[in-house]
DNA sequence: CAGTTTGGATACACCGCTGTATCGGATACA
DNA sequence: TGTATCCGATACAGCGGTGTATCCAAACTG
């Protein structure tokens, strides 16, 4: 059967990712060595070549299912809280969409904070690499800029910035944030607080 | 004579240095290799082995360095624009101060964009790097701060979000944009219109 | 239950980097 | 000008990764 066999192609090219998504972070995605995400998915070289092409494919692969998961992600974190027949114009309805927005969708985990920096900088190296980072990331921002503004349309809010701006400006403050905590052994969570505060700056309720 | 000698050595430790700074922003610190740093300064590894104990420690010097830099620029930027007894408190003014720090200091040129963003990578990796890499920072941050809060109080205005937040939503901002810059290949300065109205709306003006 | 295909393991040849130990030429000094 | 010192060059042994070519077992096929 095909699909059996399908099935197993895919269980060691998905044991191979995650193995290569933990090393990424850990080392690098450049010094992560084919050897070690072998070694550590439990397999040898000769897997990984008869699976993907390059350490690059591997990325893009990569990089692609996690653009399917942030559209998931993020799809459901929008329906989750729904129109709701709210009748106060508050900010805190805005705020919990918008926040519940990057808890779910631009995970903020200490692996994917690493990684996301990474592959950036992969991107700048491998021309290959960077059209697929940019589309994937820039699709991802459309998403969730769409939702959040179609959101603020109907509470009648505005903001202070253009909005294109929203986005790159949450997103790299919490990425910077969660960044710091990583680095000085913080505990996690303060980042929450402050983009919360950010919002709260930039956004307008009608008067 | 001593210094004779002392100058010789500093010039080939700046060569040596420069090298490896530009390498680190193509290939990264861990790709760039010692033998290839010591290619493009014009010496072979003998020379970098009587200088530097390893590349951590030429990170070190290199991280040093560029602090003291950096607390130069900015207090050169701040003295640059004098106290000028205006009489008017414009928005503009502080503006003007802000941003002229981030021009000077904070150099958003491409190479240090790149830089940055691979020392604290770097640093996460090299627990005997980070502390020197968030000292420096966080210096430069303290210094830039005080600066600014100070042109706010003078001018009586305040922000909309808390103060310690400022500098790290603005930094991240533009190092974000200029990066995206970088990637997509856009000519630079965008960037600098956006820390600006960013800096419009978090800083509110006495009524 | 043979025959075929698929998919991962093994073996091989090669390269580049590391770090140290040693050497030799230039420079400083009397 | 001779001598000591300094500092970068050279030589060497070793390691770890790469990519390919080949092999073998297990899983599908009829």
């Amino acid at each position: 059967m095909t699909t059996e066999v399908s099935t197993r192609r895919q269980l060691t090219r998905d044991r191979l990712m995650a193995a290569a998504t933990e090393l990424f972070a850990e080392r690098s995605v450049q010094a992560a060595s084919v050897e070690e995400i072998c070694e550590r998915a439990g397999f040898t070289r000769g897997a990984f070549y008869s699976n993907f092409e390059s350490k690059d494919e591997l990325c893009l692969e990569l990089v692609r299912r996690r653009g399917e998961q942030l559209v998931q992600t993020t799809q459901a974190a929008l329906t989750a809280i729904p129109e709701s027949g709210l009748t106060e114009n508050t900010l805190d309805e805005v705020l919990a969409k918008v926040l519940a927005l990057f808890d779910a969708g631009f995970s903020m985990d200490d692996h994917w904070v690493l990684i996301r920096s990474e592959l950036r900088m992969y991107a700048y190296r491998s021309p290959s690499f960077r059209p697929a980072l940019l589309e994937v990331e820039s699709r991802a921002v459309e998403l969730a800029l769409a939702a959040i503004s179609e959101t603020l349309a109907r509470q009648g809010a505005t903001l202070r910035i253009p909005l294109d701006q929203l986005m790159p400006t949450m997103d790299s403050y919490c990425e910077r944030a969660r960044m710091n905590e990583i680095l000085t052994g913080e505990p996690a969570g303060g980042w929450h607080q402050g983009l919360e505060h950010l919002l709260r700056a930039l956004v307008v309720l009608p008067a």
